[in-house]
DNA sequence: GGACCAAAGTGGTCTGACCACCTGCAAAAC
DNA sequence: GTTTTGCAGGTGGTCAGACCACTTTGGTCC
């Protein structure tokens, strides 16, 4: 395999990088933008250069260069706004659930052990909650569960207050890794909740459950406030359960996913609330 | 906010996508390939058609249909092999946990946070591998707790055998999503703990934790494997912390991601053992 | 049979052009 | 003076075709 030594590199007028022999092109501009990033010259919401100007700065095509790109907005540290720039991401910290999503559908992953993978999240972030809450956290909570009461009516609109209160509880928990995962497999489960929870079982009961939980963690009382959780999410799951042997209709879903119920990170312009 | 623009498209996908206000052929890529493994005819280890020929099916240029490969290489479900082809990702179902380890980079994360959400993580799925555990998984972990001994002087080797272990146990909990969300988690602190590990503290009470956990899951202890794993992360917590206090040396580190020491997955050539 | 080599197939990169979209600013309208 | 309009430049998105680098395959030669 070896008979090309010619390799001379006689053209290098600039020192940028060294052509080595190593690997691709798109590689290295993940490299440099993370030690960017490392280093501190990037922060989030910066904006990048443009693409013609890094690429020429990084010795490589604009091709390749988009690859690279491509790559660091498709795990989430990047966002392009078509016409204005590229983008560190903002915000929370958060991974995408578009992985999830598909690895979701590559290994069949069952409803009950995306359930036990919540149960075991929730639950511990349920008790660091407890222990590290923040007002403001509690305020958020608060109001959420507020929401859920005036919304007993509106499965849909409760759906959106149901998740956004165990999202508070997750950033109560004080930590970000938890939480993002957390909110990944939460976000995966998405679709699917939505089309059970149409027929609203008992958002009656469950709001209680929240207010349960709520109070709980407000009082600091961490292993309580895990086991309310862990009922809360047992129950969740058998309803979801019952629900789902007594329909088998997919094409709901099938439906929102498809008309843009959500945008991969691909190119996700702005949108987080 | 929420402004919900992008205007209606009722109908919509067909294999020859009119260019006209569609959104970015990269997603139409990404939709493409996933429909197709949905439905089945696309499964774990298939090889995709030639990027040239997949391109003109779609009807959008190579460049365009390039960029959507990334994206789904970036998530893990592809990976492509210069001059062989571009396969779907094999394997037990894995997160590519760049993405937290950027994060991580991004937003400054603690080694306690990490350990923290180990922690919770790894003491669930013991608890789990207790009631699940097969004879396989048993056997697996059996295997490297007899290598760890039989590395007690070779820290780096030691690591391996470790992580495998660990590995084992999350298999063996027959959740799959969890397990991946660990090996995430374990794979992005890895480079860490490599630098710090050098001096083996103390290895050898590390091996007889491993050697309980593993006796314990084996006996179906549930409580007790979690007890003792969640003693063994705090163990292992704390000596990474006096370590680290130590000593304030991160060019060891950079110097072995640099040439190497990791591959991100945006062209992982089929290492996986 | 085994080592070697050449050709075909495939992903990786480059180039340069054009398109679609956003932003900012200046001219026009009020 | 203030608001609206419109245009021009900058920026990401797409396209086309060519060439490079690697892998695989199958044949040739020893």
């Amino acid at each position: 395999m070896g008979r090309d030594d010619n390799g001379s590199i006689e053209l290098g007028r600039f020192l940028v990088v060294r052509p080595e022999k190593n690997g691709l092109m798109a590689e290295q501009v993940v490299i440099q933008v993370r030690d960017m990033i490392r280093q501190g010259s990037l922060k989030p919401g910066d904006r990048l250069p443009p693409e013609r100007e890094l690429a020429k700065r990084l010795g490589i095509s604009r091709a390749s260069l988009r690859h690279g790109l491509r790559f660091l907005a498709a795990i989430g540290v990047l966002t392009s706004r078509h016409g204005s720039g590229t983008y560190i991401a903002e915000g929370p910290p958060a991974l995408d659930s578009e992985p999830l999503r598909m690895l979701a559908e590559l290994h069949r992953f069952t409803p009950d052990e995306m359930f036990e993978a919540r149960k075991l999240l929730e639950v511990g972030l349920a008790g660091l909650a407890a222990q590290h809450a923040q007002p403001d956290h509690l305020a958020v909570m608060a109001e959420e569960v507020t929401e859920m009461y005036a919304t007993l009516d509106d499965p849909q609109e409760y759906l959106v207050h149901d998740i956004r209160f165990h999202r508070a509880v997750a950033a109560a928990s004080g930590n970000q890794i938890l939480a993002a995962l957390m909110n990944m497999v939460s976000t995966a489960m998405y679709e699917r909740r939505r089309a059970t929870v149409q027929r609203a079982t008992d958002l009656k009961e469950s709001a209680e459950f929240h207010r349960k939980i709520y109070r709980l963690i407000r009082a600091h009382k961490s292993d309580e406030a895990r086991a309310a959780m862990n009922e809360h999410l047992e129950l969740a799951q058998r309803a979801f359960a019952s629900e789902k042997t007594s329909r088998a209709e997919e094409t709901k879903v099938e439906d929102l996913r498809a008309k843009g119920g959500k945008r991969s990170r691909i190119t996700q312009h702005a949108e987080h609330n």
